[in-house]
DNA sequence: AATGAATGAGTCTTCATTCAT
DNA sequence: GATGAATGAAGACTCATTCAT
């Protein structure tokens, strides 16, 4: 079993999956693409449902390490959203194969509803981080699921229109920077006024 | 050929689309649950890929529909917005099937890359809304796609966690409405006078 | 039930089968071809198999007439023979559809084995001819099945290859009349007198 | 990749085509009589339309073995002519699957037309064949290519019929062997005669 | 560990035929 | 008589998975 060959299996398969989705590709696919054998994947995985299982926290894992790498407690707390931002943003441009995973993932037969989001190590990091922020005060008092919700969103919205948008919006030029400011007016804490008053009401969208 | 027979064929694919993804569900499955022939699929569609291809037209004009409907040019914009973002979220947290198959259908090889978003009335109409609101000197001067792109992208999402989050975020409550007024706070122009007043308004998205 | 479009069915049908063969267009086509509906195909047509059945009929009634129209019982046997051979090959080389038709309908599933070629019209014609060939001295002692067999399979031969030869044998000049010259100098009663007129002469058929 | 499958196939599919033509019979009957899966087939061969090209080239193969093994250039071209008689009008009568074969063929849509004589190996040796025929004497002026189509077409018209005779003729007994004289009658160069006088007279089939 | 030939259930699509209008 | 929408059985082909080497 060596970790080489099974990067290789794991690379080759995001590539597929950006290009023609989890069922537009065959296994075999993957053998070629990799330069190994059909049957050399069957030793590393289970079958197809568990590579792409695997692939999943493959991603995870790469995503968790872009966005914590560059992350400086020490720096102010909107210097780190800006970095936060930046590498994921960048990291989803460069390998938007990562980015078409995601959104296929979720909406698809492999995806498993029973995994818990505090098992996955990117959103325990990140819950991390807005708490932080919490407790600095530059935020407003949402939570922090909440909070990751929207930036996460956002972050993904804007990367994906930059891979898309040349053809998506005929040319014309889009400032995806200022989505960042955008979001980032929504979520800081407007210090000149009374944060004494809740400025949003509660609302129950789910009884 | 009967406009009903195709009705049910598109609503019969939207359902099966939802749950196992475009190529997670034969032809076959269509006729069955919409109690017709294969065959008779065959009628109103030159095969698979047309079919999706037409679907997306028939949710692009349900959407459209939607927001439409109930817009009232005479109202402010703030109320413009907040009836925009609560008829789709409505819409997509009612009938899940739409969100889920704009997720698949862009991510997949169904896509048509050469289709102008010029030619998409959703987008056109959503366009000339937001003009008006950049005319009213509401909004902060931000393009009108980069708007689209914010406000849809954050609907999606809000709408996406609706669906899935009381198994993705532990059964915590997350209040969506929240986002709405996030992303207002993001677009909207600061007049610096009168904070005295609560900013935001109840609002019920699901009574 | 008019005749008109009886033979609208069959002539439709007749161009589909040389171009496809006999399953490789659906009734449909010949519905389209002919300007009428399929279901008018089945009020002339019992199905399919009847309509090539029918067909065949005919085609052996076109061929019997091309064949016996140009038939002068007062000239010479040889003239009779030439008659017959240039009739056939001209009918196939303009029509081509016919000579494809006759190659595949004896080895399709159409084919009926059980019909007797002493019913069929074409076959009592040209048996006659050849009796009266037999009876007239000029052919040497070949039963008049044999003589059918070799000059019809030799106008077919023929035919086939004015048809296919300019690719079939790379644009050489093929001299298809020497095939009826051969054919006969191969079946004709050798008198052993009067050589001493020229036997054969040259003759070009493709300037 | 074991030849003898590829062999196994190849055959399946020629009776196949024997008894039901090209498109009479699904690929999953070549799997059941080969005692193969069906997926086998597609690895030996890319679908049905290459399995039959194949096929014709596999066939060809058997032809010119037959005729060429048989074959001495120390004999006499009489010899030789009817060493081929033999050898091919036997091979068609011992195995019909091969003149059906050849029959549909040359009118299916899976024959190219594109495809070079010259190519052809068994054409290229009885070209040579009949150039040996000439160039000895024994043979009247007529151009291999025409004796190549004049006896090809015969010996294939006299196995049909030795195959098929019992129903199409009645049960009459036809002496096949005739043919092979008759068209020898009239390929041979009549020694007794002049030769420097044309023994043909003028026709024109096509004015 | 690695290979890739073999498997056969499953998929899309076609098309002869029917029948209500 | 004429129509053509509807039917569904049948066929070509794919591909995840196995297993002998």
């Amino acid at each position: 079993m060596s970790a080489e060959k099974r990067k290789i299996i794991l690379e080759s398969t995001l590539e597929l999956v950006k290009v023609h989705g989890f069922h537009g590709f065959p296994i075999s696919e993957v053998a070629k693409k990799g330069g190994i054998a059909v049957g050399t994947i069957y030793h590393y995985f289970e079958g197809k449902e568990d590579l792409i299982r695997e692939l999943y926290l493959y991603v995870i894992d790469l995503i968790h390490q872009t966005a914590s790498e560059n992350d400086d407690g020490r720096k102010s707390f909107k210097e780190r959203y800006d970095k936060l931002w930046a590498g994921l943003f960048n990291l989803y441009s460069e390998k938007p194969s990562i980015l078409r995973f995601f959104e296929l993932y979720n909406n698809s037969s492999y995806y498993d509803p029973k995994a818990n989001i505090e098992e996955n190590k990117f959103y325990v990091w990140l819950f991390q981080l807005f708490e932080e922020g919490l407790a600095s005060g530059v935020l407003r008092p949402i939570s922090k699921e909440l909070l990751s919700i929207i930036v996460l969103g956002n972050i993904l919205t804007s990367a994906k229109v930059n891979i898309n948008h040349s053809f998506r919006f005929n040319n014309k030029n889009i400032d995806l920077g200022q989505i960042a400011e955008i979001v980032w007016e929504g979520i800081k804490l407007d210090t000149e006024q009374v944060p004494d008053q809740p400025r949003i009401q509660q609302k129950k969208n789910e009884p």
